[in-house]
DNA sequence: CTTTCTCAAGAAATCGGTTTCAAGCATATT
DNA sequence: AATATGCTTGAAACCGATTTCTTGAGAAAG
C-alpha cells in the first residue's frame, strides 16, 4: 500500500506499456493520448499516488512555479495579513510561496534576494525589505535591478531608480480620511507620533498630514510631530513621554501604527487619562491589533484582500510577459471603533 | 554589466576553457582542482555574479534544499514566531523554508502536504494543522504516514499512530509552573477559561489542572473550566460572560493563551473589575500580545528559540538519515508581568 | 486500389547541474 | 630505467520531467 520508492513517469510508462513521453502528455494535458492508454495512465497514477518530481518539471520548463516573499518580520500582523492574502492568491493559480525574514538586517536581504534567484523562483516579492527607505543606497536598488532584470521584482515600497513593479498603499489619500474624521470630531489639536524620517511611507503620511491641518486653517505645531525609534509598542510609549513635557496635551493622536497606538495607550492609561474621554486616538493599519484594545482602536484599514490580489497578479502577468503597470495605488478606508470622541466643548 | 542570459556552468567552463565537471567541483568542493583553473572559475563566477540553477543541483542531488512548513495561520503571532526561529536555525544550513497556511481546513491542509511531497521538499514540518487534534480521521493520518515514508515529516502535536518525528510543548509541566505561582499567591478560586476539548494541548492542560488542584487540597469545581470556541479575543470574552453568570467569580484566571487573555480582559474592564488588583490573569504563549495589554500579561513562555532550533534539528538529523528521537519536550517558564497579585485577606 | 492526410505515440534531445569512471601526466620507489 | 602511486581532469551517464521530431497506422480522397 504504502509507495516507498520515488516514482518516476518511466516506471508509469513501463507499467502501463508505453513510453515516458505519453505519461507526460497525460499529466500536463498538452496533447492528445487515446482513451484506452489515457484511462490505464491515469489509473496508475491514482492508484500509486503518483506526483511528477516538481524539480524536473521545473528545470525542464525553466519555471519553478514558486514566488519568493521578503517581509521585514513575519511577526508583524501587518506583514502575516499581507503574506496570507498573497498566498491566497497565489495558490490560486498553482504557486507557493517562499518566505524569508530580513529582521531589518539589509545583508540578510541581500543574501536571500540571492538565494531567490538561486533558487529560480518566477517572481520575487519585497514588502518592507529596505523597499521603503529614503536613504538605501545605491548598491542596493543595484543588487535589485540587476534580478529584476531576470525576475520580476514586485515591491510595495518606492526605491527610486528601480525597475520593479510597484504597488503601494496611498498614504496620501490614508492620511486624509484619518485627518478629515478627527478634524469632524472638533479637534483642533492633533499631534502625529511614531514612524522615523527615512521610511517614505512615512514621511508622506507627514507630509500630508500638514498639508490638511492648513487647508482647515489650524496652525502646525512642530513639536507635535513626534519621531518614533522603531514601529512597536514601545516606540508609541516613549513617544508619549514627549508630548507628557509639553505644556499642554494634543486632544487627539494621530498613530503611524497600531502598535504606536497601543504603546500611547498604555503611557496614557498610566497616568490616569482615558481614551477616548480625554485623549482621542486612531492610527494605520488596523490589524487584530486594534481589536484587542481597550477600549478597541479606530484604525485605517487597507483592503488587504485587494493588496494581495493586486501584488499576485502584477507578479503573475510580469511572468507570462504580459504589460503591467509599473505602480498601482491601493486605497483605505476607516473602520470606526471606539478610540475616539467629540471635542468637549470646554476645550 | 547587467546579465541577462541565464548563465550555466557549461558558458563558465567554456570561458574558462575547462569541462564543465570541473566548475562543478569547483562550485560544490566536492574533489580537489588545481589552483590557477580554480582560480580562473572562480573569477569568471564572481564576475559574472553565477548562481547554479537550484532546480538542476536538486534534481541531480534528489534534495531541493527547502523545508516545507505547515502552520494554521501566520497571523497568529505563536506560529509566526515559531516560523521565524525556525527560520533563522534552517538557513543557518542552507534552507529555506516554504510555507502554508491551512486556516484550519482539513482540505487545504491536505492539498498543501500533497504540493510539498510534490515539490520534493526535503522535509515537512506541520505545526498546528490537524496534528493536535483528538477526533482526526484516520484518513489523515494514512495520508501523513504516505508521506512520512517518504519525506521526514515534524510534528508539534500528538497525532496516535503516526509515523512522525515529535517536537512538543511539554504542557503538563507548564501548567505546573502556571499554577503553583497562581497558588502562592494565596488564590483557590482558580478558573481555566478557554481551548476546545477536541485539542490535545488544551485536554492535557486542563488534565494537569486538576490532578494539581488536588494535590493542593482544593476542590475542582467544573463550572470553573470553560471551554472556548476558538482561540482568540471573542472566545476570551465569551468565556468570561459564562463566568459572569456564576454567583461568585474566581479571584484568579488561567486563560488558555494570550489572545483569550486579552478578551478576558477586555470583559473584567467593561465590568469595573480591574486587573489584578480584583482578579489575577495569566496566560500561555507570551507572544508580543502580552507586553501590549495593560497591564501587561503574565505568561509562560515556552523558549521559542529552543523549540524552532528542535524542530529544526530533528528535521536535518531525519534528513541526514542520522537517529532522531521520536519525541521531544519542550519546558517553560513563566514571564512575570503585572497580571496578577497576591490575593486579599479580605477574600 | 493507390495516394494523401491526420493523428497517436515512441525515440531522442533538452533543461543544468553532479558524479562515476577512466585516462593521462607527474612524481615517488626500487 | 622501469614500475608503482597519486592527482587532476574530461567524457559520459544520470537525476526526472517536457517537447520536438519522426514514424507508422488508419481514414479520407481520388
Amino acid at each position: 500500500m504504502a509507495v516507498k520508492k520515488n516514482l518516476t513517469i518511466y516506471d508509469i510508462a513501463q507499467e502501463a506499456g508505453v513510453s515516458p513521453a505519453t505519461v507526460s502528455r497525460v499529466l500536463t494535458g498538452s496533447a492528445r493520448v487515446s482513451k484506452a492508454k489515457k484511462e490505464r495512465i491515469e489509473a496508475l497514477i491514482k492508484r500509486y499516488d503518483f506526483k511528477p518530481n516538481a524539480l524536473a518539471r521545473g528545470l525542464s520548463e525553466t519555471k519553478s512555479n514558486i514566488i519568493g516573499m521578503i517581509v521585514a518580520d513575519i511577526r508583524n500582523p501587518f506583514y502575516a495579513t499581507v503574506f496570507l492574502e498573497c498566498e491566497k492568491v497565489a495558490s490560486r493559480y498553482g504557486y507557493t510561496l517562499m518566505v524569508c525574514n530580513t529582521l531589518g538586517e539589509p545583508e540578510l536581504e541581500d543574501i536571500y534576494l540571492e538565494k531567490m534567484y538561486e533558487q529560480r523562483v518566477d517572481a520575487i516579492i519585497n514588502v518592507g525589505g529596505r523597499v521603503d527607505d529614503l536613504v538605501s543606497n545605491i548598491d542596493f536598488v543595484d543588487h535589485v535591478n540587476r534580478i529584476a532584470n531576470v525576475i520580476p521584482v514586485i515591491i510595495t515600497g518606492k526605491l527610486d531608480g528601480s525597475d520593479c513593479y510597484r504597488v503601494n498603499i496611498d498614504q496620501m489619500q490614508a492620511m486624509e480620511i484619518v485627518m478629515e474624521y478627527i478634524i469632524s470630531l472638533g479637534h483642533k489639536d492633533i499631534a502625529l507620533i511614531g514612524g522615523r524620517d527615512n521610511v517614505q511611507s512615512t514621511v508622506d503620511k507627514r507630509s500630508r498630514y500638514k498639508q490638511l491641518l492648513k487647508r482647515y486653517g489650524i496652525n502646525v505645531r512642530n513639536e507635535f510631530i513626534v519621531e518614533g525609534k522603531r514601529y512597536d509598542d514601545e516606540s508609541g510609549y516613549e513617544c508619549m513621554q514627549k508630548l507628557f513635557a509639553l505644556e499642554k496635551l494634543p486632544t487627539a493622536i494621530i498613530a503611524i501604527n497600531d502598535f504606536t497606538a497601543v504603546g500611547a495607550m498604555r503611557a496614557l492609561t498610566e497616568r490616569g487619562i482615558s481614551v477616548p474621554e480625554d485623549v482621542s486616538i486612531v492610527s494605520f493599519d488596523n490589524t487584530f491589533i486594534a481589536e484587542v484594545t481597550s477600549p478597541k482602536l479606530t484604525s485605517v484599514s487597507y483592503s488587504y484582500e485587494n493588496f494581495g490580489e493586486k501584488i499576485v497578479h502584477a507578479a503573475l502577468g510580469a511572468i507570462r510577459g504580459e504589460e503591467v503597470p509599473r505602480i498601482q495605488l491601493i486605497q483605505s478606508e476607516l473602520v470606526i471603533r471606539g478610540s475616539c470622541a467629540k471635542l468637549n466643548i470646554e476645550e
